[in-house]
DNA sequence: CGCAGAGATTTTAAGCTTGAAATGTCTCCC
DNA sequence: GGGAGACATTTCAAGCTTAAAATCTCTGCG
């Protein structure tokens, strides 16, 4: 009973996975195909975006879930294109502040529109109802995975 | 309206990548600490034990969603280890069949164990209505995203 | 004050991943 | 039979990702 309960939870893990792998795929793809651009930069814009204010380098990497040699990385070639920009803080000599240029924003105002449209496209198969229950679900794995 | 539809859709595929992210993160971490092994090489393993056929390398890649010089790189570095063989066709030259030396299968073997068991574990707050309504969910997505 | 331990960031080595180009093979059609 | 185009695989360069080690800074305690 619970073998089979296990082999169930196993299953749609591997649905899961797979899914989100396939959305990824088609984003990376979109990306850079209308924006030469990839889905790692595309994140770290984003999260940047999001708050308005700078973020620090860690902050960066506990939000996106990435270690933070690799924050590093994405944030040294984003700087290297000018879409980004680091600045040391003044009040803790350890931080950076991390924040879009102006032209990294008005970079990825147009990108992320574009990107709106396209889950919207691609997850068009869902409606509000089923938005709503995999959303319940999702948030239910959560709790019990610390 | 379908703007905020739209915005919902982005939000519901923000939470289900990060659901991901979180639970292949802990699986990575689960994989590496307990069995000295990752991710990519697992799922290679799992895909030649389930068929218990050789594969080729091209069955391999689109069964795992990577590229094929992925697959090439991989396979690689499991045949180093002599856990993967590489045999060429008779009936094709172009192409070649991979599968599990017999050290690779008694590997996979406790390794596959362990890994429902934290699968279980990890998704244990996912009952089995809550299984079938999301699997029902993610199911439907497929069918849009050719 | 001075230093121990915690924290932020970067560096490093290894592995993963991609898309594109290169190579070799096959199939099918003339 | 021969050649065009399709197919399987590998190679390559670049970027992504990680864990662990190194560096520098801060905080709090003795």
């Amino acid at each position: 009973m619970s073998q089979a309960l296990s082999k169930r939870r196993l299953k749609v893990w591997i649905r899961l996975l797979s899914v989100t792998r396939s959305a990824e795929a088609h984003l990376r793809e979109f990306l850079r195909v209308h924006h030469d651009t990839t889905l790692p930069r595309f994140d770290v814009m984003a999260a940047l975006y999001r708050r308005r204010e700078p973020l620090t380098m860690s902050e960066l990497s506990r939000m996106l879930l990435v270690s933070n040699g690799n924050a590093t990385a994405v944030v040294d070639r984003l700087e290297r294109d000018a879409l980004v920009r680091r600045a040391p803080s003044r009040a803790d000599r350890r931080t950076v502040h991390v924040s879009l240029t102006a032209a990294g924003l008005a970079r990825f105002k147009a990108l992320a529109e574009d990107h709106e449209r396209e889950v919207h496209r691609l997850f068009a198969g869902l409606n509000t109802r089923d938005l709503d229950q995999l959303d319940e679900v999702l948030q239910r794995t959560k709790k019990d995975a610390p």
